[in-house]
DNA sequence: CTTCGTGCAAAAAATTTGCATCCGT
DNA sequence: ACGGATGCAAATTTTTTGCACGAAG
């Protein structure tokens, strides 16, 4: 479980300013752990106790937490995505498309395929792996006819 | 190797017209087989020998031959790519963010996963796995101050 | 007090839609 | 001839940028 506190001493170590806007961003996607949320969604949830909240400095925002590995981005939907990192070590993801709740999956298949024949004709300098699908709760409310 | 006329063939048994339009773009996508390119890309290249395709066309199509299963499609650099799809069998790609060129990886890491712990809580209908990086000739260039 | 962050307005970029017309089959 | 496909214009959606003001360290 990561802690609002611990993400802002993070950020000011990276040498960036912790303003009321960030400290409402940061304890959402606490709140929303373990699942990743768009954009307008952050906003429309902050704004319910931060009015004067513009979606530009979530934009922005959102960019300095992820400059800071404080966030993963994922595209889906036609629209980015975002969720706290959770500490440490290197995983991915299983993100339900209905309510974006994920799983952490500790596993990298990068390890599998390193060394692998073709390998040597490009440097890899970033890798995408995501399981897509539906928690067992959106799967049962789209069988009942969504 | 993918040749246009087996392509035609594929779509016109899916129920598609076969447009000239549609010949111009499969046949620029055979021509680009190993490479994703991106909906302008492929707009400009087709607009050389057919000045009059507009790009919404494009647009349209590329979901055509998506619903058809003869393309795949990634989002890279804030925006959708295309290539042809590789006959038959399932795999990912590597990527050249430079230049689009791809490789493909005869490696799915779904079956290193399929029955692993928690995979019970979600039902899988689609995954990523894409390695993103620089060929050895974009590599060279970018060394050389871009 | 200086630098970085914010709100606002406006622009940009990418994609989608409505509609009249056109063209494969 | 019919129904799907195209071109065009315009709208939508998502994200980015410029700038003056405000607030954090």
């Amino acid at each position: 479980m990561n802690y609002p506190q611990e993400i802002f001493q993070q950020l000011k170590e990276k040498g960036y300013k912790l303003t009321p806007q960030r400290e409402k961003m940061i304890e959402t996607l606490c709140k929303y752990q373990g699942h990743f949320i768009s954009v307008e969604q952050l906003w429309e949830i902050i704004r319910q106790t931060y009015q004067s909240i513009h979606i530009t400095t979530i934009y922005r925002n959102l960019e300095v937490l992820e400059k800071a590995s404080l966030v993963h981005k994922i595209y889906v939907d036609g629209m980015y995505k975002y969720g706290l990192k959770v500490e440490s070590s290197h995983h991915h993801h299983m993100i339900c498309k209905q309510c974006g709740k994920t799983k952490t999956i500790d596993f990298c298949p990068l390890q599998e395929i390193h060394m692998g024949s073709g390998m040597k004709e490009f440097t890899v300098t970033d890798h995408t792996f995501e399981l897509y699908g539906y928690c067992n709760q959106c799967k049962n409310l789209k069988q009942k006819g969504e």
